[in-house]
DNA sequence: GTCTATAGAGGGATAGAC
DNA sequence: GTCTATCCCTCTATAGAC
């Protein structure tokens, strides 16, 4: 996904609308993002946008595949691996999730906002990642509580991981918790998350 | 909040706009939604709108007030409510809240998205409610855990209660779960919640 | 591939009649 | 208060020169 560049070596055209894409359309969301944004953060010509992209709804599809593929795909393996325990992906898990999280705290709330403003868009064109609820990981929590629908623990589990970047904004706004505590306590949020999971498995 | 109309009485026109905003500003969002869309949600000329509340943006801000108030102010009283126990106020907020999202399913997700779209507009014209990381509910749930940031412990538990209401669109485009699922689910995550937070904070 | 210029549609807002 | 007609700016997209 990461196309390494050497210094000296020339960023391609493409590239650089996909990355001011990246950055306008996660900042505004679709609608409002216009395509002179776009052109404007990667200091090129309007024009160019349609020679490449043919339309902002392209270019948008493009951006969102990526990101759809991040918050989604990106653990799959982990929640698909047989070899492993309930505990170990727990604690895997966590860490993991975080730590991208951390690295793109607006990841889900772009997603999903975009995904419930424009529901046509993603039943259509961008195929959303369904076997998460099938996959292994949540069947180890079935197995271990068989009394209870799986989904309501897979709920609480990417809940607690992912609900705080969700809120962030509003620390933002608010200026309640700046971005430093905010990373502090995420980095903290690791092995809670793990901790307490474990004990609603009990 | 609720102004009782009898049922021969005439709902009077500017009622009748807010309620189409409040329709189609919390199903496409700010930017994506049209004046005329609003207009003809509200079976009314075009031109009324802008008579009766001057600007899109001013009709936006009026429906969005509303919301941020039913967010976060409206279970303010139970979170500081100095008479109760933080179990009994776990037990209860757990059950109103989920009964509030049950009937405002998209309400969260909207607003959030909606800050985190434009933060300017929050930070000059909305108050936002930042007292509820202030409250006495936080200030118990610090008590009974002094070895930790009682933030994590509200987190986590309004994570239980609101992340699974953030995810619903992406049931509802995959159609893993249905809306009647999703509710039950819902109705039994009240005493789920509630008995997991008690458990964590042993 | 990159530019300038502009077509063409859309959308917020208002003038002015009733 | 409510309507029709329309202004006028913005925005996506393309034509066509270089």
């Amino acid at each position: 996904m990461d196309t390494p560049q050497r210094l000296d070596e020339k960023v391609s055209t493409e590239e650089k609308f996909k990355e001011a894409a990246r950055t306008v359309f996660m900042k505004k969301g679709y609608a409002a993002t216009k395509t002179r944004d776009i052109a404007e953060e990667a200091g090129l010509n309007l024009a160019l946008l349609n020679y490449y992209f043919r339309s902002k709804e392209k270019l948008f599809e493009i951006i969102m595949i990526e990101k759809v593929q991040q918050l989604f795909a990106f653990i799959a393996p982990v929640f698909n691996d047989k070899s492993t325990s309930l505990d170990t992906k727990i604690d895997l898990i966590a860490t993991s999730y975080i730590d991208l999280l951390l690295k793109n705290p607006d990841l889900p709330l772009f997603v999903l906002s975009e995904i419930r403003n424009n529901p046509e868009r993603f039943s259509k064109n961008v195929q959303l990642e369904t076997s998460i609820l099938k996959s292994y990981f949540v069947r180890q929590l079935g197995e271990k509580k068989i009394d209870m629908n799986p989904i309501q623990l897979f709920l609480t589990f990417l809940g607690m991981l992912v609900f705080p970047f969700i809120v962030r904004p509003v620390f933002q706004v608010t200026g309640t918790i700046n971005e430093n505590a905010f990373n502090q306590l995420m980095e903290e949020r690791k092995a809670l998350t793990a901790k307490w999971m474990k004990m609603i498995l009990e």
